[in-house]
DNA sequence: ACGAAAACGAAGTGCCCACTCCGCTTTGCC
DNA sequence: GGCAAAGCGGAGTGGGCACTTCGTTTTCGT
């Protein structure tokens, strides 16, 4: 059973350097893996991708918890997701383009939300982001954010998307 | 040489509603003719699509235009980027993923940046747009804007996403 | 009206990729 | 140490795609 972690570690290298079309072929090799066995872990390339963007979710749900310890949760947290998603491009591709069907993206979509309600709540306490703004708007930011970062032509230093986006969130309705 | 109109037309739709990825035989099939029809007014696939987005960059150019006369000049302007980034799912992969090599998006890049100059001016005159942000940084936030309108999954109002937006580009620096 | 030239459509062609099949190697039990 | 059984690797296989070739139709000058 090691090979299995092998070979997630391997798609997650191999999705973030290539994206999610690199072939199953190539993943495999990297893992040292005969396809074959691949295969006998993960019947589909999907099983694949659901297995490494399901670990991400997981090292989301880590950044939002401790997110939820620092002074300014929202800018935390954010940060947080902005650099997890540059480092994954894949995910990002996951959650927006259709490489995932659609039910997959939604079971994704409900997780990250409900993740994020704590730091929603812990956000409008501390009166970074204005009260009209929801989880589902969160979402939404992490997913420019995402963009943002994923720049790859006349790249801008994060921080000045993440100040944008921060700065945007807190300002009231109709400003 | 009407059918070098009717490819144009039916490749645009085709990617807007298929992404970038669609067969070239469809996009064929579509404007009503052969495949080597297609391939004589465009030699290669990625002349086709750097036929569309040239005309996308044209009607971007176009909204910058009518966006200078209006008296909020970057909200005009962001509100149509984002409507037509909406309405052009081709355009926005173009840029930010590998679909198109790198010197073209460079190329691309380039000219967007050039439309942008006079709207920075002028937002930047109105002060709807703090002194420190650039060009680059408008194009980070069209870039943001296209992903917030992407959102297929909980899909949220796209003015929230421009509000949010507008705030965080209004806000002065390290506020 | 006729013939050449230009434009056309559809049937290929080769490549790449997700996925499968089969012969070999390793493991674990006596 | 021997022998099942389980796990393995790599050579296939089928489908889909970008791109080509070729026989036919249309256009146009005279």
């Amino acid at each position: 059973m090691r090979n299995r972690a092998r070979l997630a570690r391997a798609a997650t290298a191999a999705f973030r350097e290539d994206g999610l079309d690199v072939a199953v072929d190539a993943i495999a090799k990297r893992a040292g893996v005969g396809v074959a066995t691949l295969y006998r872990h993960f019947p589909t390339k999907l099983d694949l991708i659901v297995a490494v963007t399901d670990t991400v979710c997981d090292d989301l749900d880590t950044a939002a918890q401790s997110a939820l310890g620092a002074g300014d949760v929202l800018r935390a947290f954010l940060a947080a997701a902005m650099e997890q998603q540059h480092e994954n491009r894949g995910f990002l591709e996951a959650i927006t383009q259709h490489a995932l069907p659609i039910e997959q993206r939604e079971v994704l979509a409900e997780r990250v939300l409900a993740m994020l309600e704590p730091v929603v709540a812990a956000a409008h306490r501390q009166g970074t982001l204005a009260a009209h703004l929801t989880a589902e708007d969160l979402l939404v930011a992490m997913r420019m954010l995402g963009a943002a970062a994923a720049g790859t032509v006349r790249p801008r230093p994060p921080e000045v998307a993440l100040h944008v986006v921060l700065g945007g969130l807190a300002a009231p309705a109709r400003a």
